[in-house]
DNA sequence: CTGAAAGCGCTAACAT
DNA sequence: ATGTTAGCGCTTTCAG
């Protein structure tokens, strides 16, 4: 506190010391203060360490509004999150904090907890002065956006969600499928089926196309009783009782029944499993099963599934809204992350998995 | 595009409307303007409605820094909390978001992923301008931290956490172990067994000391080898292995074991169920379960377990801050939180749930 | 009820 | 190398 000027001593009530106050003290020009905090080089070292050393003892932090009115630059940018997307979005984070923080940016999250806030969000976000840039996820982009939005708009960058007009980075559905399948169809099985969940969600339809392909591509016939949708509208059917019920569906298909079966997403596939030991069979045993999302939960049920980049993305997103920051008039780039194949106990390659005792034996 | 005026349609690229353009427009002073955004009552309804009319048309909106540096008041605050408190921590994030978002407040989140992040964090937030208060989670508060803090400092709570000279805001773990532990011997139990962590840990320690004082005020035997605590250091011992080993120790007890066990969370509890099934035993029948947490995970075990009322706290966090802020000069509060007991199938008590189909059947 | 003017705290262009 | 000055866009007296 003594180290504090004479005529500062009695308002520390309101103690806000700003570039003036430190100018006065280190008897210098407010150009000069601000060239030190701004890492301008034509500052004499002899001034410069002066200056510190009175900024430091009156303990002086800029004022990042003042700053940001100045500089036209918020050096914050905005996260328009679906908070449902629970298990996804909390590794994005990681991965987009990490890289702001590396660049001195912060980040206002917007959680999207019904949605009429979209729109809300989206304004304020859009507010002059509020952010620098925006990452909208998972949602569909307001058409009233879209249309009022122009180049000159404010820097936005779609994360698992798709728009010709702006740069996406999205999950490919279709080749993560792809790869599902073809495990299944390495491990030998031929008669393959399909748990998807509601064809009115794009992932749903994008990755049954790619569980078709994959069969025709390994020269495998494709039985349609083998593939069970489901019309659960809760969660587009990606549900535990969703999964319980199809799997029932196929399980009905008696001897014929699938060897194998790709599920749409784990949920489902725990309530698959589920359906299966109620029926007194086992997975892999008597059904293998590869599913897709890699939730928590799959390592504890031993599920071999299919893994989304989600930390990458966190960090894409962000180095995408940079590029966009930086250079406005660059046409839309849309990247797809391929998801990668974690294989645990339920498809049968990994024999150190035996299901009864899955969530021991699993370490990540 | 042609509501325009004229000497800013070709100033599309840089267009950013401001209260002199609304004025000049519509032929008033920007004091004028200010009032009628600031919902000043001196204004006549003439005019304003004219100021209104050009704002619109020149689709104007406020700059939110500007406004912040003229007000003294960013209209934001701060959230640190650790990413690995997961479960945790987006429940509370929703009902933090649900409060600001009625009051016109913003999010600015940062997320620790390293401890060495929790000083830089709460430097930023510290900076002048740029959040009007702070929520910090979970963690310690750094001592260089509390030290330079004094009664002007900008407002800060804590939640999950506790420091005598800051508000706070806690789950009373003592009342908790107490609720779970009557809940065994309102169920019959007199043979009880606690599985604890380490009890490095302070909930460990108040978890323990409310179940001693449960058996003791229910005239219960507190048999010392029913209680096991472990040293395991990962994550203070709130693991799955660690319940597993622990509950193995347990059942070595032999026909002396407990009959019910409170575990001190529900990963171990997990644990404790595999090392149970492992011996072939059941829950309840053989071996009573009440745990702690209320994890996603323990409704598809089936876990009865004490649940903290997460989206509460983050509501009450934010009204506090904002009680802070109004009067900084209040002496610190600290409130705490009663978990409540959520009864499934692993106390036995509700007979609806069979353990082995344990998933299907919840449903929250 | 309204206009003019003085900040809010900083950056950056312009002098010197 | 450094001081001066003019903004950044808004709020808020203070006159009238």
């Amino acid at each position: 506190m003594e180290g504090l000027p004479i005529y500062l001593q009695n308002y520390r009530c309101l103690l806000t010391v700003t570039i003036y106050d430190i100018a006065r003290e280190a008897k210098v020009g407010i150009g000069t203060v601000s060239r030190v905090f701004n890492n301008h080089p034509n500052v004499k070292p002899k001034t410069r360490e002066k200056i510190l050393s009175v900024a430091k003892r009156l303990n002086y932090h800029p004022h990042a509004y003042a700053q940001g009115l100045a500089r036209r630059r918020t050096n914050t940018i905005a996260a328009i999150i679906p908070f449902f997307t629970n298990y996804f979005f909390v590794e994005i984070l990681q991965g987009i904090q990490d890289k702001i923080t590396n660049l001195g940016y912060d980040l206002i999250l917007y959680g999207i907890n019904h949605p009429r806030e979209i729109d809300e969000y989206l304004r304020k976000s859009d507010q002059r002065g509020r952010v620098d840039g925006i990452l909208f996820f998972s949602s569909k982009l307001p058409e009233s956006f879209v249309e009022r939005s122009h180049v000159d708009s404010k820097p936005l960058i779609l994360v698992d969600a798709f728009h010709e007009r702006f740069d996406s980075l999205h999950v490919d559905n279709f080749k993560g499928a792809i790869a599902a399948t073809n495990h299944l169809i390495q491990l030998g099985h031929t008669n393959i089926g399909m748990i998807n969940a509601n064809l009115n969600n794009t992932p749903a339809r994008e990755r049954k196309d790619g569980f078709a392909d994959a069969l025709k591509a390994g020269g495998i016939e494709l039985r349609p009783q083998n593939i069970v949708e489901t019309n659960v509208i809760k969660n587009d059917g990606y549900t535990r009782e969703a999964g319980y019920s199809s799997m029932k569906q196929l399980l009905n298909l008696g001897t014929d029944r699938p060897t194998a079966v790709f599920i749409a997403s784990d949920v489902q596939a725990i309530g698959a499993l589920s359906a299966l030991r109620q029926a007194g069979l086992r997975a892999p045993e008597d059904v293998a099963i590869v599913a897709y999302d890699d939730i928590e939960l799959a390592a504890h049920f031993g599920l071999t599934t299919m893994r989304q980049p989600m930390y990458r993305m966190g960090e894409l997103a962000v180095e995408k809204l940079f590029q966009r920051m930086e250079n406005p008039a660059m046409p839309p780039s849309h990247v797809h992350f391929v998801p990668t194949l974690i294989v645990r106990g339920s498809c049968g390659m990994n024999k150190n998995y035996s299901l009864a005792e899955e969530f021991l034996q699993t370490s990540d």
